[in-house]
DNA sequence: CGATTGCCTTGATTGCAGTCAAGGAGCAAG
DNA sequence: CTTGCTCCTTGACTGCAATCAAGGCAATCG
């Protein structure tokens, strides 16, 4: 492992996956179809690994040894400006690999990734997986699925950003975190508000306005908890707004 | 073909493959390290299809039957808001794929694609294509490989809109499109300012107040002519502005 | 317990870019 | 040559969001 993955505890290879961390990483698209056995393979080599916020997992412009799948936690991906300004590109919890298309060519991250709140993740080497991929199809075409509903979410966060104003985007994250489609809601914010302002490109302060905006629209946070009246109304904020 | 495919002049088939256009599909890295047999095997039914400017290629929603490479010519990914807003997400020229991941996943096209100016498209069935991904690792990683790259362009375009100013993504787009690193240049816009300025996610009159601000950096333009005194000088603007 | 720290909110101001509107350049057709 | 058209540029104005700055609230710690 390089320099840059070092785990808080000492835990380390195999051992630290968990029974329900299998039944979570086999429900994953990127293994779907395939046999618990030939996941297994997928998975050799790979290491538990857990970071405590704040924690640097790799750098952009690091060689792209490892792709990884959240066991448990929060983790960003962002770019760095010249002036310091960073952007976030990404945040990844529970379920969900990340970095799979920089493992997969062998090249460098293109991005930095950091630990937003303490996580467990799967560190998963990208050579052996390639191996695998070359032989199985069925992996092959899963990790084009995968890569594909990401470029699909980008696809849809540009749209965002060049043609909502930013109380729409708060608008709409909040609409696409509620568990139902209508009536009132209460959901718990998934972290900071600090990093929600940051993926939906804006300034904390504008997205603390934003919030206050909405007020008008039946919102009503305290915390990280937020209360929605009416998802629907919130819904149709774009239309009428 | 769907309805929505309709060749501008009669012809159909693989006929209207140039010798040119194989050489110009084989160089592309979709078909990489592929042996010409091979190649013509994935190309199983395709047709050529020629477009006049302003033809809808296909619609958001529409099954995504074929992808598409682009043999002359330029057309534009772009999704409709609500309020008539459109957001263009990409444009691709000649040699380059699109539409390959919609196409890939059996699902439905999750962009516009509209003929920017006269085309002529290599439409590539996508049923026979996955059969051949199926049984071809190499063809599957470059499908990977090629998806990888697109990814990329979107974060990247994700960094320019939220850190950039107009005035700044302009200049990045003149010095992306330069030939020289350094030194005076002189380039030819690739299609109309507005839709430069779309991709941009910027409106046309922005674009050419930003062109007017540049010339201060040693910028002229004339039509679609461009000329820069220094590409290093145009570089640095990000910096020092 | 009071103090410090981190996080969030609010206020005041500035500047950038969108919008509305008008005018100019180039081109094709008549 | 004139007309009409499209595309581009420029001007004036407005509004949104970034910035700078200050204050509130809660959790942590000595």
């Amino acid at each position: 492992m390089p320099e840059k993955i070092r785990p808080v505890n000492g835990e380390s290879g195999r051992s630290g996956l968990l029974p329900s961390d299998l039944v979570l990483i086999e429900s994953t698209p990127l293994f779907a179809e395939m046999s618990p056995a030939a996941i297994q393979a997928c998975l050799a080599d790979s290491r538990v690994q857990a970071y405590s916020r704040n924690a640097t997992l790799f750098n952009r412009g690091d060689p792209a040894k490892y792709f990884f799948i959240v066991l448990d936690g929060w983790i960003k991906l962002f770019r760095d400006t010249p002036d310091g300004a960073q952007t976030v590109v990404g945040a990844f919890t529970r379920g969900q690999p990340f970095a799979l298309a920089a493992a997969i060519r062998f090249g460098v991250y293109p991005v930095n990734a950091e630990i937003v709140e303490h996580s467990r993740l799967l560190a998963i080497p990208a050579a052996n997986f390639v191996r695998r991929a070359r032989e199985n199809a069925v992996l092959a075409m899963n990790i084009n699925a995968t890569m594909g509903d990401l470029m699909q979410s980008f696809v849809a966060q540009i749209e965002r950003l060049t043609t909502l104003s930013a109380t729409e985007r708060v608008a709409e994250f909040l609409v696409s975190h509620c568990s139902a489609e209508n009536g009132p809601v209460t959901l718990h914010l998934p972290h900071d508000k600090a990093l929600i302002a940051a993926r939906l490109g804006m300034e904390p302060e504008t997205f603390s306005r934003c919030l206050a905006k909405l007020r008008a629209y039946g919102v009503e946070s305290k915390g990280v908890d937020v209360r929605i009246a009416d998802v629907q109304a919130l819904h149709n904020i774009g239309a009428d707004k």
